[in-house]
DNA sequence: GAGCACTGC
């Protein structure tokens, strides 16, 4: 077919006499158009570029590589010359280049160099419903640009799918072209009735279908799962069901190893069925696929403002990212897609994912902001306005790291910016430089971007070869981040060798490009990059001087967990290396959900540190910012009933048997009752159940409940989280701070009141917050909360609410899923009667 | 004994 031909070709003359007559246009057109390749060569052919050029933003590297090929191609031009791309570690393009594809980046980088963007006749924004960081970034930034000195600067705006009253609201006046596109038609079926995942998990509920839908279809099947658990699970599935021998069964994720990726996109003989996360959404096409069946889940990246942390949890994808899904199965004839909810559920779901700029991390964005003279981002004309407690918080680290003081940036941030990494990568390589190990500090930065450079040890092999090679270290993860890249390095990245030691070869390639452009800068802002023999400690206080929000302590040592700065709790990762140290910062804070619903906040990529390098490094605030005082008595009091506990169920052998099942008897017995709020350990809790029982079955004399079956899942439910959030609770004073997330209706009903102090039931009163936010669905309730017993009540109605109890620190208590909060001074009465019973032995 | 989507300078 000749390019010509291209649905984009009905739109020619329209789209250059409207950009003729003025400089901008939102052009919507489907997959499969021929919008990427054939607008910039009609801008270029049809003379509206002048002499410039024009750019065109991709949000992936890749696609901007094949474009810019294809468009060569089309031109019968060679690539780098009129037709030239440009992405990180590679530019193809010269001084004749007219037409250039760069990945979004690449743009923002050169606005920062060159603000008038000289010689770029128009820019176009291929893709631009996907809502990067960078293109929100770039299209606001062009925008005060063609306003102020560059009225002939040309802008548009590409999309399969868009809001594009909103966008056409921004960019106003702006006309809007729609063209077709040439895909097949995809017949989506959903569900008829819902399925509660408790009962019917997603991956057997795919496999179901996949068996159901085989007789009546033909070509390969495309299943999207929200992550590795679920695809096994889902692979486990279709090999267990009667249609197994039907197919070829193959996962694909991005962290999977290069030759299984290759294997899921082969050719075979039989019918083949992938299962794949959102890699296949947008990054990977799949040739062949006649039917997806979709789960409708994703893992999404969120920074939560509030609380200073990423989270990553399985979230209902958007309709729009769902239509994305459908459309994999129409590339190559008519497709089906199943939807694994029902139609009515579908309506519920957001219309479009939320975007990158309200749900990420903003300080590398704020920085780059004031560097262009934008010193208040909440005056920048964003496209979306991202959340104001975003925005805090990225000043509040800005400050924090020195790039900022007093809202402007200061020299050290100037000097940050030249480092095109997120600023406390920056600052950890300008701090480098005072703790001359520029070269070490260089590598970490560079290793610790995008894919990472180890996998995740499962199977025994492995984690006996990594022991071998990593064994003794046990200052930093990062260490053994520079190990494993010494390692590649040594053997040439050859894959095969690296696997060994479970070591991603690619990504220690692309770490290795990184680590030599962040020294060539590093060398061009005259720091020292010899190598040299550094002093100990020095990299770890570099490590420090970028994460210094993030410094946790240790709770206890029978378990993992932390307490971080700035009143967060979190979980130190298994695989750390640093298990030996009370204090350490972590470089990733991740919330995340497995596949039960079950969250926790891990701690990754830890180093060790000391207590005095706080000091040193931030003396005046280490009192103020970072939480390392405690009661080490009461500590200590708790970290034995919790071992004891653990010790009587892991190990019968312990030679203190009676005390220990005593102590566990009585908080099992408090468990039971659901006085004592337990969360699942790290511990295999059927295993837990078993040993119990035998426990009870040993010690009849204590009356050590045995655990039903009934009782178990309650147990499950409950499982120990420890002691610390007794010492959490004892600790807190007793007037509570109520924030109240209201409806407009709600809010209203409340005006009427105007309590500025709430009156809870027991005569006790709290302080209100309001937020305003969605109409709660929840029903709150709080169940023994400072001797509170019932529902809440405001005014003369019950108000169904959302609540959060804080203490009047803001310290959020415990918030659980039906705002059921539990609380009772369990560990006195424990001790009591520890010390009623062993008088002699000593309970502190 | 088990817990992590995808890009990009």
């Amino acid at each position: 077919m000749s390019p010509r031909e291209l649905p984009i070709y009905e739109l020619e003359d329209e789209l250059v006499r409207q950009l003729s007559a003025q400089p901008r246009l939102i052009l919507q057109a489907p997959t499969g158009s021929g919008k990427s390749t054939q607008v910039p060569q009609i801008l270029l052919d049809r003379g509206l570029l002048a002499d410039g050029e024009v750019v065109i933003l991709q949000p992936r590297r890749l696609a901007a590589r094949l474009l810019a090929k294809r468009v060569a191609f089309e031109r019968s031009a060679r690539l780098g010359e009129e037709v030239g791309y440009q992405i990180r570690f590679e530019k193809v393009a010269s001084e004749q280049t007219r037409i250039r594809f760069v990945t979004e980046g690449i743009l923002l980088r050169q606005l920062l160099q060159d603000a008038e963007l000289r010689g770029v006749a128009a820019i176009l924004f291929d893709e631009f419903h996907e809502r990067h960081l960078y293109g929100d970034i770039t299209l606001a930034r062009a925008l005060s640009l063609q306003e102020t000195t560059r009225s002939d600067l040309k802008l548009v705006v590409m999309s399969a799918t868009l809001e594009s009253d909103k966008l056409e609201k921004y960019l106003a006046p702006c006309p809007v072209l729609t063209s077709s596109g040439r895909m097949h038609p995809v017949a989506i079926e959903y569900l008829t009735r819902p399925v509660r995942a408790e009962d019917y998990p997603v991956w057997d509920l795919a496999a179901d279908e996949l068996e159901r839908i085989t007789p009546e279809t033909g070509g390969d099947v495309l299943v999207f799962m929200p992550g590795k658990f679920e695809i096994t699970r889902t692979i486990s599935a279709i090999r267990a069901s009667a249609v197994s021998n039907r197919f070829v069964v193959l996962p694909l994720y991005s962290e999977l190893a290069a030759a299984e990726q290759d294997a899921a996109l082969a050719a075979y003989d039989k019918r083949k069925v992938i299962v794949a996360t959102n890699v296949a959404e947008t990054s990977l096409t799949i040739d062949g696929v006649r039917v997806v069946i979709d789960s409708g889940l994703a893992r999404i990246a969120r920074f939560d403002p509030r609380r200073g942390i990423n989270t990553l949890l399985i979230e209902k994808i958007s309709r729009a990212s769902a239509d994305q899904r459908a459309g994999r199965a129409g590339r190559t004839a008519p497709g089906r897609c199943l939807r694994l909810w029902t139609e009515r559920e579908h309506l519920e779901r957001a219309p479009q994912e939320l975007p990158e700029v309200k749900r990420l991390d903003l300080a590398e964005v704020v920085l780059t902001l004031k560097a262009s003279g934008i010193e208040d981002a909440r005056s920048f004309r964003w496209f979306e306005m991202p959340e104001p407690k975003a925005l805090e918080n990225a000043e509040q680290l800005l400050d924090d790291l020195g790039a900022i003081a007093a809202g402007k940036l200061t020299s050290l941030g100037k000097r940050m910016l030249a480092f095109p990494v997120h600023p406390r990568y920056a600052r950890m390589l300008l701090a480098a430089e005072e703790q001359k190990c520029v070269r070490a500090v260089a590598l970490i930065a560079a290793l610790t971007q995008g894919r990472h450079l180890l996998r995740r040890a499962q199977d025994k092999e492995l984690r006996a070869a990594r022991e071998d090679f990593f064994g003794s270290e046990d200052e930093s993860d990062l260490f053994v981040l520079l190990r494993g890249f010494r390692f590649a390095q040594t053997n040439n990245f050859d894959p095969r060798r690296c696997a060994r030691l479970g070591i991603n070869a690619g990504a220690a390639r692309e770490a290795s490009q990184l680590w030599e452009q962040f020294l060539a800068i590093a060398r061009d802002e005259g720091l020292d990059v010899s190598e040299r023999e550094s002093a100990p400690g020095a990299i770890a206080r570099c490590v420090l001087a970028a994460f210094p929000d993030q410094v946790a302590v240790r709770l206890d040592q029978g378990t993992l967990r932390c307490a971080l700065v700035h009143h967060r709790r979190g979980v130190l990762a298994r695989e750390s290396v640093v298990q030996r140290a009370r204090l350490l910062t972590a470089s990733e804070i991740r919330e995340v959900e497995s596949s039960d619903g079950e969250r926790q906040v891990l701690l990754t990529l830890a180093t060790a540190i000391k207590e005095e390098w706080l000091r040193e490094l931030f003396p005046e605030a280490v009192a103020e910012k970072t939480e390392l005082t405690y009661d080490p008595a009461l500590r200590r009091v708790i970290g034995r009933a919790v071992t004891l506990f653990h010790d009587l169920v892991l190990d019968e052998k312990k030679s203190e048997r009676v005390p220990t099942a005593e102590a566990a008897a009585i908080l099992v017995r408090e468990v039971i009752a659901g006085n004592c709020p337990l969360k699942k350990w790290d511990h295999g809790v059927e295993q837990w159940i078993a040993r119990l029982n035998f426990a009870a079955a040993a010690f009849p004399e204590l009356e050590l409940p045995p655990i039903a079956e009934n009782e178990r899942a309650l147990l499950i439910e409950q499982v120990c989280q420890g002691a610390t959030r007794y010492k959490e609770i004892k600790e807190r004073p007793v007037a509570p701070v109520l924030r109240l997330w209201l409806s407009a209706g709600q809010q209203a009903a409340l005006d009427q009141v105007a309590p500025e102090r709430i009156k809870l039931p027991n005569e006790r009163s709290a302080k209100i917050i309001y937020e305003p936010g969605q109409p709660p669905t929840i029903r709150a309730r709080i169940q023994d909360l400072y001797g509170v017993s019932d529902r809440l009540t405001i005014g003369n109605g019950r108000v169904p609410l959302r609540i959060e109890v804080l203490a009047p620190d803001h310290r959020p208590i415990q918030i659980t899923d039906d705002l059921t909060i539990f609380w009772r001074e369990n560990y006195p009465k424990i001790k009591q009667e520890l010390q009623r019973k062993y008088p002699k032995h000593e309970w502190k």
